[in-house]
DNA sequence: TCTGGGGTCCTAGGACCC
DNA sequence: TCTGGGGTCCTAGGACCC
């Protein structure tokens, strides 16, 4: 057993990351207010930040609040090339590497303390290399759960490191707003806040049952159980993409006509089914997503007897599907369309349990080797690493 | 001030099956 | 005869995250 003052995971989050990179790759935006995104802010620096300025936030909004402000387009591919080496700094970091997104990921550091030493020298060192290799500002979080190392990097940014010892995780968590808890978002905290609960320690002193009966079932044991700082999830390694979407916002005053909704509908369907083959993925259920002019949403959707990548296939379910939806959007006008691929092959992969005793203290690439000698070569660049304990589960598609 | 483009997970009702 | 309990899948909507 592993006995520390230290928890071993690690969340590591990049910092305002579209505005860093820009900062990074332009001196003259050094120091000054970035805005990423002119429609809506897409990221926004920390010195726009401190005028108030917010991601999602509507462009003329930003600008008002902050009219010194530069605004740059986007460039996606700058920061997928980024995101890229950051990812390689957290990898040659731990094999136990979780991407959340773009931009954050979790690190289990668990097994390394021989050979790298404690998880807060390892933070520290790896905010140094991202900062060297890449040149952007990461924070870190390091407790001994999933949940608190997040809230402890959004409690550290920008640009800090913070680590929750083992004896003080109560201490550090309840003061704390109930905001700062994952899956407490507009609506949630709003129900809290009209009981008289405003921080994680209120919280924690509910039972349980009481919070299922104001915020359902799944939340409700949720929230206990973080504020209690009770979070059993392992850091998983390459979990995969259960849907695929694309969607496009219209202006106001777009045509409504089904010829107008069906030329975006096409575009849509050739840039998922495109995204789907090059993941060699396929899907089954496809959805429509429509937003309108007051804001209200719909969606439909269809699920197929077989799952496809092909773009007829999936152009004709979405055809049908758009037509079911022209009475409300003819009624409603529409504003965005979206169309999303699910229900993707995972659930027909082939799973292979490792015993613990075969994995424990192996090197991933020792698990990998054993997946190649039974399924192949394409197995193992397709395999997913699902858990830790009290065994690995590694699914096969099973075409390979 | 009216709002992008990705995603995840949960809920609830109905169909259907044993 | 006239009504149990348990389960899965599908659909639509909603909250939340970055």
């Amino acid at each position: 057993m592993f006995v520390s003052g230290e928890g071993t995971i690690l969340h590591a989050d990049l910092d305002a990351f579209y505005a860093s990179v820009e900062q990074r790759d332009d001196p003259r935006l050094r120091g000054r207010p970035v805005i990423v995104g002119g429609g809506v802010v897409l990221a926004a620096s920390y010195e726009a930040k401190a005028h108030g300025v917010r991601t999602a936030m509507g462009g003329a909004q930003a600008r008002s609040l902050c009219p010194q402000a530069i605004v740059v387009p986007p460039r996606m591919s700058a920061y997928s090339a980024a995101s890229k080496a950051v990812f390689e700094v957290f990898r040659s970091t731990t094999p136990l590497v979780e991407g959340l997104s773009i931009d954050e990921a979790f690190l289990d550091v668990g097994g390394l303390r021989r050979i790298a030493g404690s998880p807060s020298g390892i933070a520290a060192r790896l905010r140094a290399e991202v900062r060297e290799r890449v040149g952007l500002p990461i924070t870190v979080g390091v407790a001994r759960t999933k949940f608190l190392a997040k809230v402890a990097s959004g409690v550290a940014k920008p640009d800090g490191l913070l680590v929750v010892p083992i004896g003080d995780e109560l201490g550090f968590l309840h003061p704390l707003a109930v905001e700062r808890l994952w899956g407490v978002g507009k609506v949630t905290a709003a129900k809290l806040h009209e009981h008289g609960i405003t921080t994680v320690g209120e919280v924690a002193e509910i039972p349980e049952r009481i919070l299922v009966s104001l915020l359902g079932p799944a939340l409700g044991r949720h929230l206990h159980a973080l504020a209690h700082n009770r979070d059993p999830r392992p850091v998983q390694v390459g979990r995969r993409r259960r849907s695929i979407g694309a969607q496009r916002a219209m202006g106001r005053r777009a045509p409504n006509t089904p010829e107008a909704v069906d030329a975006v509908v096409v575009a849509l369907v050739d840039r998922i089914a495109r995204r789907l083959r090059s993941a060699e993925r396929v899907g089954r259920t496809v959805m429509l997503r429509l937003r309108f002019a007051d804001y209200s949403r719909a969606s439909r959707s269809h699920t197929l007897s077989q799952a496809t990548c092909s773009t007829d296939a999936i152009l004709t379910a979405v055809r049908a599907v758009t037509a079911r939806a022209m009475p409300v959007i003819e009624e409603r006008g529409l504003t965005l369309v979206g169309v999303a691929i699910g229900n993707l092959d995972d659930d027909d992969a082939v799973q292979l349990v490792l015993p613990f005793d075969e994995v424990a203290g192996t090197a991933l690439d020792a698990v990998l080797d054993t997946v190649h000698d039974r399924f192949g070569s394409t197995a193992v660049t397709r395999a997913v690493l699902l858990g830790r304990d009290p065994g690995l589960t590694v699914p096969i598609p099973p075409d390979s």
